[in-house]
DNA sequence: TGCATTTGCTAAATCCATTTAGCTTTTTTG
DNA sequence: CAAAAAAGCTAAATGGATTTAGCAAATGCA
């Protein structure tokens, strides 16, 4: 962030600097200076001017005297991280302006904005703790470190948070551990002796816990550890790197646990590449629902990340909130889960052809 | 949209009703009746108030008071259809996002918003002609009836339109034709006598330039013209469903042209159902160079829509007409092309494991 | 020349929330 | 009991842009 340098512009400025009134200004820039009479030397002049000087309108000026009698504007907004991925910010987006639509009045409206943060830095997020930015927001894709400032820090508008609780706050999360628990269920079912997980190095409250989870239900069902494998990111080639390494290094794995669906679409591809059959060699499980999941090939079995879900709860909460209504501190949700072929172990050789036919015939 | 039932409340109303004055219920309302000694019953009393009466702040009138001198806010919009691929939009959120943070200086912040319209319907949008919304916008998804209001419709702040031409606007294009024109090329090159194209129903400019160059082009260059297949949106199930029917009623193709990523993935499953390989029986290849298209199986063959590229154009260029220099009332941006397996025409049944290995060995 | 009209501009009010200085009234202290 | 301090509140100014009513000068017309 550079450092400031000037006091803002304003049209009072750009008239004393010509010499003309303040209203002849207003007119010429909010263009009504043909219905105003203004002379077109003056209109010229006062262009000139508010170029060169670098005015810039202020909006809340403006909406404070011009908003037709009785229009109220509600701001909301979508916090998110730079880092998370966009589908998902998506899917709350869509939600939220699906309300909107429903919720505007003759009287109301909505803007709805999407803001970030680089994850783990919301503190640096500037206007945050500001009370003159926003009716109310949907927070989301927080690191620990911001969970920890959040708790502290007095947010001056009503806000739900999305996938992790902060004490005080409304809070819709996914029914804990469940993700990690499922995912490890469905690996032990298939006959994984050797499974292993896949995840980014940053690593969210809600991605901590599902693994967490995952390594706690394998230890106690099967008294194994999971080989744990860390990509760089979440894209399908770095999770695609880091599985080349492991098998490089002579690692193997019968199973496979990646925390998002990209994950697993680039553990697909090194399979592919190595001969090693999915799921009749290793079993792959995603988290998210990518739209695209049930359309890799095998279909991806995904325990869901049930953000579709939670945003479905969070938004009515958040709209509770602006009417000043009482919530219930946390709601949990439980994702959905969908098996796919991904990890139906095929007994024989034959049982995969088998599935295909089946799926022909449908 | 519901009807208008009653005005704003203000801090003023409040204290009428309640008879006090307008500096305690503010006090109150901004959490200062602390510091400011307001009795405890009256902060109840005032409370209660603001909330049966449904007090809603009105945000310009406190950014404009509040705000720490010299701070000037600049809100900015991507405007996008409601129908319009979330992944695209994202794109353009993602670029604006970085250039803000770039742009920022301790006196200027920017907000970032997106709002939506239902395609074919913008001059149904709130507050689309009021001056008193942004500082500047980025258009993008509209369809011709979009087009046709925008010509039309004097908008009061500087807009960057992506993806169409529309006079007197600083508009950023995919070069025209060329996306319809090199699918058509790849597929011809790849050996097809009897390709498709499938759509959805809904075209946008960008997409109907491109089906007619691609009709074009085949038949310049083959005298033939293309099965056309209309499936009902973008998503991979419709064009599945699409193909399955052309099938179904003993139509035949063997290479095709997708207008999206998406709908090539639904095509992909009907294939392999179908016992139909890629790219030995039919080529295939997409737009928009989806994130997973390189994973897919076989990797898509991609003319990428320029999206990309665009939007990064796109943002520069709506900085400058921030600042009022004047600006190329249309930019061209050439798409990339990504050539991979789908079009990849195997001559002998060899090939195809060839390429495989080839790959592998990277 | 004299009156009416047009042109070109300005003063002041307004939108809403917040803050500062200050005024009563009550309570505490010496 | 008088003076000082505290409690509890209010009036008025402020921020930026816009609009309305209206004034003065210039022009048109008879």
């Amino acid at each position: 962030m550079k450092p400031a340098h000037r006091p803002p512009v304003t049209v009072h400025q750009i008239a004393r600097h010509l010499g003309v009134s303040a209203a002849t200004v207003s007119s010429v820039l909010a263009h009504r200076h043909v219905e105003r009479r203004i002379a077109p030397a003056t209109v010229e002049r006062i262009r000139a001017a508010a170029q060169s000087l670098g005015y810039i309108p202020n909006m809340a000026g403006r909406r404070l005297r011009a908003h037709r009698t009785a229009t109220r504007q509600i701001d909301l907004a979508i916090l998110t991280s730079f880092e998370a991925p966009l589908p998902l910010v998506g899917q709350a987006l869509h939600a939220l302006q699906r309300a909107v639509e429903v919720q505007s009045t003759a009287d109301t409206r909505y803007a709805v904005a999407i803001e970030m943060f680089h994850a783990g830095r919301i503190r640096e997020k500037t206007g945050l703790l500001d009370a003159d930015r926003y009716h109310g927001v949907i927070l989301t894709n927080t690191l620990p470190e911001d969970d920890r400032f959040l708790a502290e820090a007095a947010l001056p508008y009503p806000a739900v948070i999305l996938g992790r609780r902060i004490p005080g706050r409304c809070c819709v999360l996914e029914a804990p551990e469940f993700v990690g628990r499922r995912s490890a269920e469905i690996l032990i079912d298939a006959g994984c002796r050797a499974p292993a997980v896949i995840h980014g190095r940053l690593l969210t409250h809600t991605t901590a816990d599902r693994l967490a989870a995952f390594r706690h239900t394998l230890r106690e069902r099967t008294g194994r550890e999971p080989t744990v494998l860390v990509s760089e990111g979440l894209q399908p080639r770095q999770a695609a790197a880091a599985l080349e390494q492991h098998w490089a290094r002579g690692g193997r794995v019968d199973g496979l646990f990646t925390v998002t669906d990209s994950l697993a679409i680039g553990a697909y591809r090194v399979f592919r590449d190595l001969g090693v059959r999915i799921p009749a060699d290793v079993a792959v499980v995603g988290v998210g629902d990518h739209e695209l999941a049930e359309f890799f090939d095998p279909p991806l079995t995904t325990v869901a990340g049930a953000n579709e879900a939670m945003v479905a709860e969070a938004v009515p909460l958040l709209f509770r909130l602006l009417r000043g209504e009482t919530v219930p501190p946390e709601v949990l949700v439980v994702p959905p889960v969908f098996l796919r072929e991904s990890t139906r172990r095929a007994r024989s050789a034959g049982d995969a052809a088998k599935a295909r036919s089946r799926r022909r015939a449908r």
